[in-house]
RNA sequence: GGGGGGAUAGCGAAGUGGCUAAACGCGGUUGACUGUAAAUCAACUCUCCCUGAGUUCGGCGGUUCGAAUCCGUCUCCCCCCA
């Protein structure tokens, strides 16, 4: 099987940087696992990665995007997947660094994407949450059991699935096996949460410094408000601000919470959805004993 | 010195005699996650031997079958008049 190395794990506990010295120490080329650094226009917000802090390594999947168009977990598996397959070809180790859960999870197992037709699905629109749970309890049982019914757009989304193409949610995911389709060493990248929380706290002062209000200005005149990239963390807080119904510091004090609840969600999420070596990234012997586990599973 | 207002769980804030361990918001914790995922959603958050029990609503004392809610008093805070 392919080897990829993949540097996954929490926002803001240096992934980047990390992913740099690894691609340097194993002569590997970047693939970026972010659902928000695609955008080119979408950079400070995003805690994007320097172009001088690359280090001559190749990046890719960054500035991949402008804002006038949209991206999604299947787009994503079939870009990384071809980009591993390129770095392979040039005798390069593929790494995916990035905090996108539900992207990397996409890439490194066997989800299976199928082909949909365009469907209509105005008539959901009317009906109330539990209407729609109830409806989805008659065409795809096991998945109304599994979906909290005030979960609406994951209720419609398991309803469009078996409008738009022939088989249900559950069907398609009982024909997979669950299992990675590359030799992938998976690290997630953590560090104790209060440390945690104090550092993402200042970097979201830094991105202000950094003149994050302007991007923002600059990406809502190109996207607006109702792009999917305009609800990430960093941009959407400032909504009502630019509306004149919040000032700044209610803005920023929102950008950090959401920021520190993102966190969570990243950690919960690499605990249980896939396998991980975990890395505590304030502690520079777990680092340096990560990296000889990396060099001897590469050499395995 | 005189007059008025207020003290409620980590914070803000409802509640003004039983339905209240106490709404709601924030903060925090935990979890779900297969085409918007930095999205979306759920649970918990006084204590404990936790499908039950125990101690709470500034302190103390009282009224009452029963008080965060009524009365007295003390402490602290705020506003107004001197």
């Amino acid at each position: 099987m392919k080897k990829v190395l993949v540097v996954a794990g929490v926002t803001g506990v240096g992934k980047s940087a990390f992913g740099v010295e690894l691609a340097k120490l194993f002569n590997g080329e970047i693939i970026s696992g972010d659902s928000v650094a695609l955008y080119k226009e979408l950079t400070i917000g995003s805690a994007k990665i320097h172009s001088d802090e690359m280090d001559n390594i190749n990046h890719h999947g960054i500035n991949l995007l402008t804002l006038k168009d949209t991206f999604n977990v299947r787009d994503f598996q079939k870009y990384g997947r071809e980009k591993i397959d390129e770095i392979i070809e040039r005798g390069k180790l593929p790494i995916i660094v990035g905090g996108t859960g539900l992207y990397i999870r996409a890439l490194l197992y066997d989800y299976e994407f199928q082909d949909e037709q365009e469907v209509d699905l105005d008539w959901m629109e009317t009906l109330s949450n539990d209407e729609l749970h109830q409806e989805l309890s008659i065409v795809d049982p096991q998945q109304a059991a599994l979906i909290h019914k005030n979960n609406r757009k994951r209720v419609i989304r398991a309803l469009s699935i078996t409008k738009s193409s022939q088989k249900s949610k559950t069907e398609l995911i009982s024909e997979q096996s669950h299992s990675l389709v590359y030799d992938a060493f998976i690290l997630s990248c953590m560090m104790p949460r209060e440390h945690l929380y104090e550092r993402l706290n200042l970097r979201v002062e830094k991105m202000m410094e950094a003149g994050l209000l302007e991007e923002v200005r600059q990406a809502i005149t190109i996207a607006g408000w109702d792009h999917p990239a305009m609800a990430a963390i960093g941009y959407k807080e400032f909504k009502s601000f630019f509306e004149g119904d919040s000032d700044l510091g209610t803005a920023v004090g929102l950008v950090k919470r959401n920021t520190r609840r993102f966190a969570k969600r990243q950690i919960t999420w690499f605990k249980h959805q896939m396998s991980c070596r975990w890395v505590d990234m304030s502690n520079e012997n777990d680092v340096s004993q990560t990296i000889e586990e990396v060099d001897v599973w590469m050499s395995r």
